[in-house]
DNA sequence: TAGATTGTTAATCGATTAACAATC
DNA sequence: TAGATTGTTAATCGATTAACAATC
C-alpha cells in the first residue's frame, strides 16, 4: 500500500474532497462519517471509504473522521503543506488573468516572473511581477529554484517553450495552450484545455435538447 | 445505437480527435486507419473504431477514415457546426481575460455582454463587449437568446448567479468558481475547476519526485 | 457491553482491448 | 480476387459498489 501507484480518478476526488473538508471546518464540524460525507458530496460512502484508505486509515471505527485531521492528511498527500514557485510564460490576456489571480498565491503557488518574446511588454509590471525577457528564462528558473512553468503562449509555440522550461529544469508544467505537449517522464503535466471543456459543454448542451424533442415526439404518438 | 446515451469518457476524448484531424487537414492528409491514428494520437486502434462507432460507420473497410469526413462528423457531433451567444458573469481578471479572449469567437462561442454588480465597472467596454449592471441579466438573457453563461465571479456568489443564469433560460453554464454548483437537469453544466487541476499538478510533482528518492535508495542497497 | 462505523475483501459494473467476420 | 481495414462481438481489465468482519 505504501509505494502502490494510485490511480488517476482517485488523485482527482482528492481536491474535491479537500474543498468539503474546508466547508466543514468553517461551520464548524468536527467529525463526519462516510455516510455523512457521501450524503454532501455526492459520492457513495464505500468509494470514500476505498479512496481514503490508499493512503491509510485515517477514521476511527464507530467514530468516523476528523474533519481537521482529515483536511491536514489530504493536503500533505496532495503536497499542499509546502510553497512552489511559478512563472508565467506568456503575458497575453491569459497570463494577465493568472498573474492577477491571488487564489493561487493565497494556497502556496507563488508567481516570480512572467516571460514574453514582444520586447514593448518586457520590463512592464503585472500586479507587482515584472515582465522579462524570453531569452532568460533558463537563468530564471536555475537562479530562483522554480518549480512550475505555466504555458499561456499560443498553440504553435508551445511545445518549445515546454521544452526550454523541462532543460531548465522545472518539476511541473501547467499548459493551458490547446495543444498535447510532450515533456519528460520526471516532469509532472497537467493540461488545462478549455476548448475542449466549451467543446464538450456544447454537446450536452445539444444532447439535452435532443432528448427533450424525442420526449416530445414519444409524447405525440402515446397521445394519438 | 441511435439514441444511446454515450458514455463521458468517449465525449471527453471528442475535442481531441478534433483537434488531430485539423492538423492532419492543414498537412494536407486525406484519409487515416485507426492505426495511424492511433500511433498519432496514443489512444488504441480499437478504441478509435470503438469511440467513432458510438455515433455511426464512418470509415470504410479496407481504406479508413476520411480526415475531412471525419472532421466534419466529430464537428456534427460536439455541435460546433452552430453558433452559440454567451455572456460572462463577473468582470473580475477571469472575466477579462475570457472577454478578450479571441480564440472562442473563432470558433464560434460569441460573448454579447458582461455582468457585474460593481457599480464602478458598468458601462465601460470590454474588447468591445459593454459591461452591463447585474441587475438587467435575465432580461438580456431573454431578449438577446442567450445559450451560455460563463461564471467568473466568487465562491460565495457563484451559486446565486447560477440559479439566475437557469431561471433566465440558458441552455448552458460554464463554470470556474472553484465550487460545485447545482442546475436543473434541462441545464447543461461543464466546470473548469482551476485550482483542483493545480493541486492535481502538486500531488504528481511529489508523487515523481518520491519515486525517484526511493529508486535512489534502493540502488544503494543493491550497491551495498 | 452494544452500537456504530471503519477497513478490507468479494462481487459487480463499465470501459478498454483483442479478435475476427464482414466488406470495400 | 487478394489485401486491408472497418464494424462489432467477445474477453479482459480496472474501477466502483456491496458486504461484512474487525474494532473503537
Amino acid at each position: 500500500m505504501k509505494n502502490a501507484k494510485i490511480s488517476n480518478a482517485v488523485i482527482k476526488r482528492l481536491p474535491r474532497y479537500r474543498r468539503y473538508l474546508i466547508e466543514l471546518r468553517k461551520k464548524g464540524v468536527e467529525k463526519i462519517s462516510s455516510k455523512e460525507f457521501s450524503n454532501l458530496i455526492g459520492y457513495t460512502a464505500s468509494q470514500i471509504r476505498q479512496d481514503l484508505n490508499n493512503f491509510g486509515g485515517f477514521g476511527q471505527q464507530g467514530y468516523g473522521y476528523s474533519v481537521d485531521g482529515l483536511y491536514q492528511e489530504i493536503s500533505a498527500i496532495l503536497g499542499l503543506d509546502k510553497e512552489y514557485r511559478m512563472v508565467i510564460m506568456g503575458a497575453g490576456n491569459l497570463g494577465q488573468a493568472i498573474a492577477k489571480y491571488t487564489h493561487f498565491h493565497k494556497q502556496g503557488f507563488k508567481v516570480y516572473g512572467v516571460f514574453e518574446v514582444k520586447q514593448d511588454l518586457i520590463g512592464q509590471k503585472l500586479a507587482g511581477i515584472e515582465i522579462m525577457d524570453y531569452e532568460d528564462i533558463v537563468e530564471f528558473v536555475e537562479e530562483e529554484a522554480i518549480d512550475i512553468g505555466i504555458i499561456c503562449v499560443s498553440q504553435e509555440n508551445a511545445q518549445e517553450v515546454a521544452d526550454r522550461l523541462c532543460f531548465a529544469g522545472v518539476k511541473g508544467i501547467w499548459n493551458f495552450a490547446p495543444i498535447d505537449i510532450e515533456v519528460p517522464k520526471h516532469v509532472a503535466l497537467e493540461n488545462v484545455h478549455l476548448s475542449d471543456s466549451l467543446h464538450s459543454l456544447a454537446y450536452h448542451m445539444n444532447d439535452i435538447q435532443k432528448r427533450e424533442q424525442l420526449n416530445k415526439e414519444k409524447e405525440k404518438e402515446e397521445t394519438n
